[in-house]
DNA sequence: CGGTAAATGGAGGGGGCCGTCCACTTACGC
DNA sequence: GCGTAAGTGGACGGCCCCCTCCATTTACCG
C-alpha cells in the first residue's frame, strides 16, 4: 500500500515507458480521428494491449483529461503571453486566432474543452485560470474602446463552437474556412461595427464575472 | 412486374400508411437525436418492424433524402420568397436567418444538407436550384452595395457549418447562440465593415458561378 | 368469399466496441 | 541469481447496431 492513498506508487520503468507511449498515441489519435476513437485503436497504435491502457487510464475521460492537460497549458501560455501585450486589441485578436488554429489542427481539442468535464480538478483549475485571463483581456480591450462594449465572454465559447463546426471535417479546406470565419467575427467584434445584437447565449460563464472584480482591483 | 422499371408499383393501402408513419417517425427522430439515430429506434417509433423500414428504404441514406426532401422544399420556398423581395439586403438577411433557425430546430437538417450526397437526383436538382437562387440574391445584394464585394458563395456554407457547431447541442442555449452568431456574421457581411479577409474556403460551390451567368442574362 | 401475392414483424448472424479476467512475463530489490 | 509483485497481452462475455431471411398475416381482386 502506498504512503499516500491518492498518490500512485512510482511506476516501474517499463510501465512508465508504456504510459508515455499511450499518451503519445492517444494524442495523435484524438487529433486526427476525434475523441470517439476506439480505445483498442489507441492501444494498438501505442503497441500495447488493451489491458495496459485500461490499467493506466480506467476511463476514457481520464485519458482525455491527461492528454489535453498540456494543450490546456499551451492555451494558458497563449493567454499569459497576450496579457503581456500592451496593445489590448492585438492581445485579443492573437488569442482568438491562435486558439482557433489549434482547434483546426487538433480535432479532439475543441470537443475536449467544450465538454463540461466534471472531471479532473487540476483540469478545471487551469481552465478557470485561463478563463480569468481571457476575462481580463476582454476587459482591457473594451476599456480601450476597440472591442465592442456589448461583447460577452460567452461569445468566446460561441466562437469556439462555431469554429468547431467549421473545422469538423479535417483538411486544408477546414483551415481556410476557419481563418475566414475568424476574420469575419473579429471584424464584427470591433466597436466600430457595433450594431444591435440579440442577448448573449447562456453558456454558463457568468461566474467569471463574479470572480474577476477582486482580481481586477489589483490590476493596473 | 410494373410497367415502368424505375416506377414502384403502387403500394398497398396499409403499406402506404406505414410508409408515412415511418417518414414521420424518422423526421422526429432525426430532428431530436440527429442523423445517426438507430434504424431500429425509428422503426419502433413508427410502430413497425425493422424489416418494413428496410423494405421501404433500403439504405439509411435513402430514408434521409426522402425525409429532408420537403425541408429542402421549404428552403427553396424561402429562397423564392426572398427573390421576390425588392430590398436585396433584407432578402439576404431573411434567407440567412430563416435557414439558420431551421438548423437549430432540426438537428439532422444541417448534417443532411452539408453531407455531400451523391444520392437522389431530384434532391441534387432541387439543391442546385436553391443554390442558384442564393447566388442571385447574393449578386443583387452586392450590386446594391450593401453586401461586401468580397463575399463568397462559399461563405454561406461557412455560415451553415459555423451555425451547426453552435447549435450542436439542443436546447434554448443553442437557439440564443445561433441568433447571436448570425447577428454577428450579418454585420461583418455588410459592405461598411469590409476589411481585409483571407481567401474563401474551397467548399466546391464554384460551379454555381459557372452556371449562373446564363440564367442571369434573363434576370431583370 | 376465397386465392394470391404483397406486406409484415421478429429472430438471428455478423461485426464492432467496451471493459474485465487471468495466465504468463519481466523489472526490481536483495 | 532469485523471489516476488508489478506489469502485460489477448481472450472473452456483454451490449448495441446493421441488415437479411422466413413463416405468418393481410389487403386486394375476381
Amino acid at each position: 500500500m502506498p504512503a499516500h492513498p491518492s498518490q500512485i506508487a512510482p511506476l516501474r520503468a517499463d510501465a512508465l515507458h508504456n504510459r508515455e507511449r499511450i499518451l503519445r498515441a492517444a494524442r495523435e489519435a484524438f487529433a486526427t480521428r476525434g475523441l470517439e476513437v476506439p480505445m483498442a485503436a489507441i492501444a494498438r497504435r501505442a503497441g500495447v494491449g488493451v489491458a495496459t491502457l485500461y490499467r493506466r487510464f480506467p476511463s476514457r475521460e481520464s485519458l482525455i483529461t491527461e492528454v489535453f492537460a498540456d494543450q490546456l497549458a499551451v492555451c494558458a501560455a497563449v493567454v499569459d503571453e497576450a496579457l503581456a501585450d500592451p496593445d489590448p486589441w492585438r492581445a485579443f485578436r492573437t488569442v482568438v486566432e491562435k486558439v482557433c488554429s489549434m482547434q483546426v489542427a487538433d480535432r479532439g481539442f475543441t470537443a475536449a474543452f467544450l465538454t463540461e468535464f466534471s472531471g479532473a480538478v487540476d483540469f478545471e483549475q487551469a481552465r478557470t485560470c485561463a478563463e480569468q485571463g481571457l476575462a481580463e483581456i476582454v476587459r482591457r480591450a473594451k476599456a480601450e474602446g476597440t472591442l465592442r462594449a456589448d461583447f460577452d465572454l460567452a461569445d468566446l465559447i460561441l466562437l469556439l463552437k462555431a469554429n468547431q463546426g467549421v473545422s469538423a471535417d479535417t483538411g486544408d479546406a477546414a483551415a481556410a474556412a476557419s481563418r475566414r470565419l475568424v476574420a469575419y467575427l473579429l471584424q464584427s467584434f470591433r466597436a466600430e461595427s457595433a450594431g444591435p445584437l440579440p442577448s448573449p447565449p447562456p453558456f454558463g460563464l457568468e461566474h467569471i464575472y463574479d470572480l474577476t472584480p477582486e482580481r481586477q482591483a489589483a490590476s493596473p
